[in-house]
DNA sequence: ACCTGAACACCGTTCAAGT
DNA sequence: ACCTGAACACCGTTCAAGT
């Protein structure tokens, strides 16, 4: 709708990812867009209020993005690999985070809304991986299979986790490789 | 040494854990103290120096433990456990996290003595559990084991991250027990 | 040696005022 | 409908001043 309200998120977001929510200024923002910082607050009455908004939208991108992976290929483990190379993506531009992933650290200084779109991107990853999971070998069970990708989310999360606090995007490679190679993502 | 520095870490600490070291505030910090807050200057100059003395003795405290933990046991499985139930202890806590898994995801906003104290904790968690895991069947060859430590340190955060945004300790110990589940956490 | 009050430039937020 | 300046209570930091 607006075009001002779509500029504050844009350039939000990966703010976001780079320096967390308590890290995010409406001052800096607002000087990045050439608006002032009261301004923001016509379209986001709160810093909550963007904070969910961004939450949300990043799940609503996250989805089609990862609906669109498996409609065309059809393929659960280059579905898998892709899904790692997301999180990846994040940590080559400038050492930034997942937005929920940060958020999730950050848990007791957000407002309620952006908890709840924290956990709705999660839910959304985690029902996808199962859905990959459930469509290859050796996952019937759907109970097991609920909890694997439950496990697989986490365990990328923290992977992403440790190579920021590192710096070295090498060791988010080397640490989904040992996941593999444990058996904890399937290949 | 300082009785006052002294309290202030240990004020500090749990806060951090909380809300994160861009959360943390000096002046609330002071008022639990019963100081004011620019006394807080005199033993710590600035944020930096405090949260990177927060993350040294942090780091400390947990080799004292974890050191303690495998030379009373001798027994690799068990000390996997407790080291899980470390990580449990602080969700159990009002839902805190690991110092350094919250300094990690604000690594931009943290000044460089902080990162390398979080790194050292890092090095540190996984030397330990790398020792470990040489100790069991299975894991003879040291690069393997070097890998696959890293990847169970990663993990065991990511799960604290995952079941914190949930605010659900149950969710970290579905998390872990699929660890164990798929292997990767050697049991 | 240790603490403080006052000031500084920041922060999110509010609101009356502008167009 | 959309933006702004000015004010508010916050923040970390500095520093001269106290004991």
């Amino acid at each position: 709708m607006s075009e001002t309200r779509e500029m504050i998120m844009a350039i939000a977001r990966p703010m976001v990812q780079a320096r967390g929510y308590n890290g995010l200024s409406f001052r800096e923002l607002a000087k990045r867009i050439g608006i002032k910082n009261a301004s923001i607050h016509y379209h986001f009455p709160t810093k909550g209020d963007l904070g969910a908004a961004l939450a949300r939208r990043y799940r609503e991108d996250a989805e089609a993005i990862l609906e669109g992976l498996w409609r065309e290929s059809q393929d659960p483990a280059m579905c898998l690999r892709k899904y790692a190379d997301g999180f990846r993506l994040a940590l080559e531009n400038e050492n930034r985070m997942c937005l929920c992933g940060v958020m999730a650290a950050e848990y007791h200084d957000v407002p309620d809304a952006v908890k709840t779109e924290v956990q709705a991107f999660a839910d959304s990853n985690i029902s996808w991986l199962a859905k990959l999971l459930s469509a290859m070998d050796g996952f019937g069970d759907s109970a097991a299979t609920k909890e694997r990708a439950l496990a697989i989310y986490a365990a990328i999360g923290g992977a992403q986790l440790a190579a920021r606090s590192r710096a070295d995007i090498s060791v988010f490679d080397r640490i989904v490789e040992s996941y593999r190679r444990a058996g904890l993502i399937p290949s």
